[in-house]
DNA sequence: CGCGATGCTGAACGATCGTTTAGCATGTTG
DNA sequence: CAACATGCTAAACGATCGTTCAGCATCGCG
């Protein structure tokens, strides 16, 4: 049970089983996923995907546990982003970590165990990433840094979690490298200049929010 | 028991049972909800569910019908952000709208009819919307206006997507006024001044993407 | 040799799925 | 009055679900 994975890249019948559950589940969801359906990719008997995980709630865990591991990579290493680290490789070769990019992308929606830590993860690198840049006088400081890391993670699973609507609206892939080439320079612009060229919206909202005093301590009740 | 009035305050049978339906697909997921379910929520037998909308997959598309007629509530109307209006209408009285929201978030994320209807309106008035700003000077110019529109439209449905994983990660739910305020500046500051404080990654980018020549048509192989 | 694990299957279990059918009230219409 | 459509339910259909069970090979180990 413990090394599905043989040296040569051939994998035990449980880790065969494994991967076509993640592929599953990440392209149809969970519920919409039968164990006849992970069997029959599997080319082996339903009993056989019970008798290896016990049930299929626990044939989910073992996937989120097998794509967080994969996620935090040897964790006593050196320090850094490393689910960005892991992310950009899995970019790099889209057609072998796609299963996994839609797994977690699932997740991410219907809220499961992997979803949850990988979500976390990636706030947190993406706030130390800003601050690193707001160290070194590459990054602009901000008034909330909590809440902009917050947005700008959200904005980069975006294109990820509406995949199908970009595909559909774009007419290529999310995964392919000429939309990833495609979003790369306007996404950069946004995060260079913005997207107002002066500052009157941002001061009307700052008046606003002013105005609209926050309760704060004054009254009590 | 929902507050769902429509005009008169009482409902139909038929429109009872389409907004549990409602209800139950965007909170679970249209795979995870059964008839019976729907059924026992409304107050019916299942069979009377099948008897008003002919199948499962047809009180969906009755429900996708419903979401759009909603959400483009009279077409002829004089122009502006039919949809934003209305979505911001319901983020307003969050209460009440709250599993129509839920809906459509499921919808855009599984693709169904209603969610594709409501991502391209969406991405169009985005894109009208910076066009417009770009005409009257308040928005700079870009050079991929479409991709630009696309960006900043699926940034804005980005927390509404994860509005599961924002509410744990800052204990509010999305859907809180506070929630709302606190996040407009930060937004609006990126939007503003952007994330980078000068143009060494944008520039690096272009000239990175520069060297990796999309393959034109300039000398075949 | 025997013998218990291990890996795996075919058949079946009960539950639940979406759906169908027969039929009961009720109210309108001729 | 009869005839009929409407709103609705109880019961059951076949299919499929997750899961269990009995048993067949195979293999390491005494």
């Amino acid at each position: 049970m413990l090394n599905m994975r043989s040296a040569s890249g051939d994998l035990t019948t449980a880790a065969r089983i494994r991967d076509h559950a993640i592929e599953l589940f990440g392209s149809r969801g969970y519920a919409a996923t039968s164990i006849r359906d992970i069997a029959r990719a599997a080319g082996v008997s339903p009993a056989l995907v019970i008798h290896h995980f016990g049930s299929k709630e626990e044939l989910r865990r073992a996937c989120d546990d097998y794509l967080i591991g994969s996620v935090f990579t040897e964790k006593d290493r050196a320090r850094g982003p490393q689910v960005g680290a892991a992310m950009r490789e899995w970019l790099a070769d889209v057609d072998r970590f796609r299963p996994y990019v839609d797994y977690l992308a699932a997740m991410l929606q219907e809220g499961g165990d992997a979803g949850n830590q990988v979500f976390d993860a990636l706030v947190h690198e993406t706030a130390e990433m800003i601050d690193a840049g707001v160290a070194d006088g590459s990054m602009r400081p901000s008034d909330d840094p909590e809440m902009r890391a917050l947005l700008v993670a959200m904005h980069a699973l975006a294109p990820l979690l509406l995949r199908a609507q970009l595909a559909r609206t774009l007419g290529a892939d999310v995964h392919e490298a000429a939309t990833a080439r495609r979003m790369t320079l306007p996404l950069l612009d946004l995060y260079t200049h913005g997207l107002y060229d002066d500052d009157r919206m941002l001061r009307a909202a700052r008046d606003a929010i002013a105005a609209t005093a926050p309760p704060t301590d004054e009254g009590g009740a």
